[in-house]
DNA sequence: TATTGTTATACTCTATAACTATA
DNA sequence: TATAGTTATAGAGTATAACAATA
């Protein structure tokens, strides 16, 4: 239960609901992320998400990359219409299957990966000044709880 | 269908990232949420929040709503204009400062309030498939202490 | 007939600028 | 001049239905 404080509202009800927590704390992150990646950079969260999968995993179909994003199928192909056009990412067909595609980094895509990947360094250590590097930890570990992910790897 | 392989992708240098996690977990309580409360009486999230606060606190300005939900102006205006609609909430003008008002649940407002309280209980519960109480209970106080909002009052 | 990906579209969410009315 | 709230509007974010190409 968090302290009592006069000057700010009492939750009710709300004290215990995770989601609402979780919205919260989502404030504090997403201002961070703008901050350290969003605007330096000009990516958004889920176009940084998606070129961290690609920088860890090589090549990725779009249905392997919109489930573990929880995207929708036209969505993605909006999201790699303009990282396609910034020449980030390329289409590449798949001889064995005409149906799916590869979505693979260009060196431009892998330069500006690799450098968010080094921007996001500084940007945890700033939660830093909320967190403990143990509470830090522990909270990515029940959020996975909570999302039904095992500890990442 | 059979079951995709759930090992799945390498987050890569997603693995520490918070905001990521705090995105994949919203997923999880957002449709918990939408099951139990939202679907069932018709409430968005933040409609859902704002009754909660009200049900807590009494009769409150726009202004501190705004500031707790972290909601601009004009999104609270319009937020209300639905809810006094429905019937929920009014409007009532403060005689000794004309400029403000006070927020205040009408009868049927406080009945929806005290029953979407009473539904968030098992909304919750189902949670704990994922989470031991004490986990649940950390959670919450891990989160309250990364979003660290020193309420400006 | 099922699957991959696309097009078209719409609805929600959130943000900014400019306005009204009180003080 | 400053504050509380509103109007108008625009941009992201996300969802569904219908479609094309391939298997």
């Amino acid at each position: 239960m968090p302290p009592k404080d006069p000057s700010s509202l009492s939750l009710g009800p709300l004290s215990g609901v995770m989601g609402y927590h979780i919205a919260q704390a989502a404030v504090t992150t997403f201002g961070t992320f703008e901050r350290h990646v969003g605007k330096p950079f000009g990516l958004r969260k889920v176009e940084f998400s998606l070129l961290m999968l690609l920088l860890a995993n090589g090549p990725l179909p779009p249905k392997r990359l919109a489930l573990t994003l929880t995207l929708t199928g036209p969505n993605l192909t909006l999201l790699l219409d303009r990282l396609q056009e910034r020449g980030l990412v390329n289409r590449e067909r798949n001889p064995a299957d005409g149906r799916s595609q590869n979505i693979v980094l260009t060196e431009k895509g892998r330069r500006i990966a690799q450098d968010t990947a080094a921007a996001a360094v500084p940007m945890e250590s700033e939660l830093l000044d909320r967190l403990s590097r143990a509470e830090h930890a522990m909270l990515i570990e029940l959020l996975c709880k909570l999302a039904g992910r095992r500890t990442p790897l």
